[in-house]
DNA sequence: TGGATGTTTGGACAGTCGTCAAGACTTTCT
DNA sequence: AGAAAGTCTTGACGACTGTCCAAACATCCA
């Protein structure tokens, strides 16, 4: 008996969780094209294949909703760079990849980061989120990390930096290439890449 | 005649410049305190000593307000750190005094520099901000290169980054003390004066 | 002093916002 | 089959938004 309402409610909670997904899925969409300041759940909603009302169903309210979309940007970036270090076999292949893949990232995912940026900016108004956000940005200072690390040992070198002073070094580099490349300044994700390269092997010890 | 209207019309339009000054300066105030997303021009009003109707006797419109506040901001904070490239007499004096100004004007200036980073958010998104945010960006990367250039010279070794770079680098140490610092971090300010610190040789050609 | 000009107020406007709830529709279980 | 539970739509609410305007007030020169 047990047995069979645990098997219906937990089917019932994924498919909630499922539905709260696909909401949070439409909802980063319209959040990376508007930004947090001028998206609203109806305007949500309406990027979606359901009313405006449905967001109430699955979300306690709009902070909750954010949060969520915040949870779930997450999950799908901060493996990003993982599949080079893992097939890096030496210190400039990674270190020339790993440029590129910034340029790349900064060219092809620009809307989904200056949404990032703009959900990051938004914590050191609103407390609410601060919580959600100092986690992602811990998680992508270790993803970071991974490839620093990585790369200092095929290079046989040890590092002279911590972990938080590497990422806010790199994110440094491409918060401003964004603005370059949205801005549309010409070469902005090629100087991001030559930048990146440049600063790699300044992270470790002479 | 001319000369006369034309010393009154001159006035005139002083005092109307002083007031546009003054109520930028409160926008700004308010804009610091509440964020992009979440400030009104009720609100901005309130926090002044004028009604809220007087905000389009001087503005067309909240565009235009905002981007008083913007070039407002700019002129204020642009020399910030020019005092101590003119009293450099050491490179070692000029790395610590620089980063620890950082650290202050982090910990000091806390409201007005998340107030900044939301606004060039805004220029992520909002076409109309591209223009006065970038301008106010190169400015203060002239600042930074200010700083960078007469460190190397006091050390007497030649700089291995280009302005860009250096600017890019040191906001980014920047970004990530303002945010944790803001979430009551502990340390977060002496982390980012011996990030930018430990950065600044990092700067020049070994 | 009186009239013209400049400044400020406070209310009204048409929208939009987040939130909620009543009811219709769907799915699921007995 | 019908009842029950879950899901979704629709319309409404009060509050708030940017904008505009008529009238009150202040300042100025003839």
């Amino acid at each position: 008996m047990t047995e069979v309402t645990d098997r219906i409610s937990r089917r019932q909670v994924d498919k909630f969780a499922e539905r709260r997904a696909q909401l949070a899925t439409s909802a980063l969409r319209t959040l990376s094209e508007l930004g947090y300041a001028r998206t609203s759940l109806r305007e949500i909603a309406q990027n979606s294949e359901f009313s405006h009302g449905v967001l109430h169903y699955y979300f306690r309210d709009k902070v909750e909703l954010i949060t969520a979309c915040v949870r779930q940007y997450k999950a799908e970036c901060v493996t990003r760079y993982d599949e080079l270090v893992v097939t890096a076999t030496t210190a400039e292949g990674l270190r020339k990849d790993f440029a590129d893949a910034l340029a790349t990232t900064c060219r092809e995912d620009a809307s989904m980061h200056r949404l990032w940026y703009d959900l990051r900016n938004q914590a050191l108004f609103e407390e609410s989120f601060r919580k959600d956000v100092l986690e992602i940005d811990q998680t992508l200072e270790l993803m970071i990390w991974r490839v620093v690390t990585t790369y200092a040992d095929l290079a046989d070198r040890p590092l002279a930096v911590t972990p938080s002073t590497a990422y806010g070094l790199l994110d440094g580099l491409f918060t401003q290439a964004l603005l370059r490349h949205l801005a549309g300044v010409p070469n902005a994700t090629e100087d991001l890449a030559a930048a990146a390269h440049q600063t790699l092997p300044k992270l470790l010890q002479r």
